[in-house]
DNA sequence: AGATAATCGAGACGGTACGTCCCGTCTTGCT
DNA sequence: AGCAAGACGGGACGTACCGTCTCGATTATCT
């Protein structure tokens, strides 16, 4: 009877269902819109959520973004192994420019990337959880065309080998736009490198 | 015949002076904050202007943004000729990244890039204005190059060389940040060109 | 049929300590710079508030005024019952001119009766908000006058006797300003316009 | 001595048609929008004429407007003489309510006086301008009636019915709106004031 | 006639206010 | 306690004018 004093039990918790539902709405935001068109608003509303939900799980803006590009998915596994670099090479550029089954990560890259520039922890955050990994998976193809004796054991040369196939693809979307995904530049480009390491 | 044009009457003239302002604080804006938060008010009251003197000269945001941005300077002449072009090269990327009195245009770009996927006009005047015309003054020493038979005479390849000058600078200033500028890396990068073009 | 208005959740409302103090802000500018110097702008900022809560409140300038202007009190109850219509007059031309808590009603109405030419929806609410009440509140007295024989039963002419009394001090602290409050020419009115209607 | 400063040359002078087209465009600017909405901008644009022709002749608005008031008419000559004050005081109101040949003063004055609240000058220029006129212009029938001995020579009560005569046609046009000019209206008000003064 | 100087129109200038939109934060009341 | 709804102060938008100021071009006198 006293035990009127109800809320003392069941602390009420952060719906599960709701974050994701954040994060993927950020995600989206950031596709069509870049970081700087990104508002905890539209989140909001495109989530179906409540803007306080938002800020009850994380601090500010900057820190709900981090957040949501960690989750800008690293393929999985090895880069398949062909016993060709080159071929290796073509294989780990179309899985990531042409199979992706999420546009997003593209899209949102570009915006990431300007963005740094003005957000050192962005810019940090950009780095361990999308640059890094993906660098490891690629780098993976290239040690063993090493262990083949296919290429010369520089390190320094595959690291640079490693920003031209992040560079180049990148200039294509941005400067020339669109000519990323056709197979042809894909392929031209992969023998560029190999014939740089030989 | 000589139906001259009637201004008839003191035609009072946008005052250049105050152009040439309002263009350079265009330019601080986007070199400190982007695209994004360049705000018309901001940039008249750092220009010491009113408002109305930026929508006197343009349409709109975008426009200013325009012309602005093709302010953003070629290198002039032609790249120097060293007779060697993975010299010519390194000069080249010395010249743009290292020994630009302008540091502006470093800051900027990463954003007009951007923001070339929100908007095609923007897109267009910067394939136009700014990388078009860079990428023909980087070309003239591949050609030069070509014509020594220093390198095979491929022009997808040549194309492909120079999306790498552009596109791995551009990747280390974002993607690791600070190491575009190092020396050594310039070389490197020199070198990889002309050995994957020979 | 217990069908209950569904708000269903914290229904925001709209402060009421913020109208009143935009209300009083109206009032406070309205006095010292009239219906044409009024911007919404300076209203906020008087109010400490922002210029949204304004635009929240009211669809425009007008709206906002007409509300403000319902504000502009009609003195309590009856006018006082002297059992003599001069004395009676007397002391409401002294409440309303002399014995007022709130100057600016005196500064407003004019600038108000001026407006009413732009604005028949002002004049409008002039008229029921502010005017018609003041008359109706007067005319108590005449009616009383009537009630014991002391003026004759002439509606029109004490129709005419109420312009003569809102009019004259009107002209007098707009067109002499300055001696609507000395009590002589109070005296002097009152008896004026007593005799008239003997 | 030999006074160098010389005129020297055509001295060029303030074309006097333009003065008057000005001055005219004041009046019509003011009886349509009042002081608050005048601007110079508009008044030259009406009387086809630079801005900078108006400054050329009056340092400021408040200059041009109180020129421009001071073309507000008095009637000509004496008010008619019937020999019945009664008749004498409906033939002037009739004279100034009704067969104006220009309607803007009605129109103008309302504002004028709303504004002398704001500016001594303009209220210092409407008394001596316009309002002393016309009650000079109006006391003569009353002179003339006292004369008669039709009415007490009472200097305080005369000036009383003059702010009657004042006060009630500019209260009906701005409260009632409309009633001034309706002869019964008219005749109403000169009983009144007879009848008080008897 | 030619020189000269003030007046003329047009309109660019720095501003201010408009009413709208949207931001990130904060408050309120329901669940 | 979590949650939605939404009011809050703030600020930028692009437009419309404001009063001032700067121009060539015009005009009218004086040499």
């Amino acid at each position: 009877m006293n035990e009127s004093r109800r809320p003392l039990a069941g602390a009420a918790v952060l719906r599960p269902e709701l974050t994701e539902a954040v994060l993927d709405a950020v995600l989206d935001q950031l596709a069509q819109g870049g970081v700087g068109r990104l508002s905890m608003q539209q989140v909001a509303q495109h989530a179906g959520v409540g803007k306080s939900a938002l800020y009850r799980r994380w601090p500010g803006k900057l820190d709900m973004v981090m957040e949501a590009i960690s989750r800008l998915t690293v393929p999985d596994g090895e880069p398949e192994d062909t016993g060709d670099l080159e071929d290796d090479i073509h294989g780990m550029l179309v899985l990531l420019h042409r199979e992706s089954a999420d546009p997003r990560p593209a899209m949102i890259i570009p915006d990431l990337l300007a963005e740094t520039r003005r957000s050192p922890e962005l810019a940090e955050a950009f780095t361990t959880r999308v640059a890094a990994p993906r660098r490891a998976w690629a780098r993976i193809a290239f040690d063993r065309a090493v262990g083949r004796g296919e290429i010369r054991d520089e390190p320094a040369e595959i690291e640079l080998a490693l920003d031209t196939l992040g560079g180049v693809p990148f200039w294509w979307t941005t400067v020339h736009r669109g000519t990323a995904t056709e197979d042809e530049s894909l392929r031209r480009l992969s023998a560029f490198v190999v014939r740089a390491l030989r």
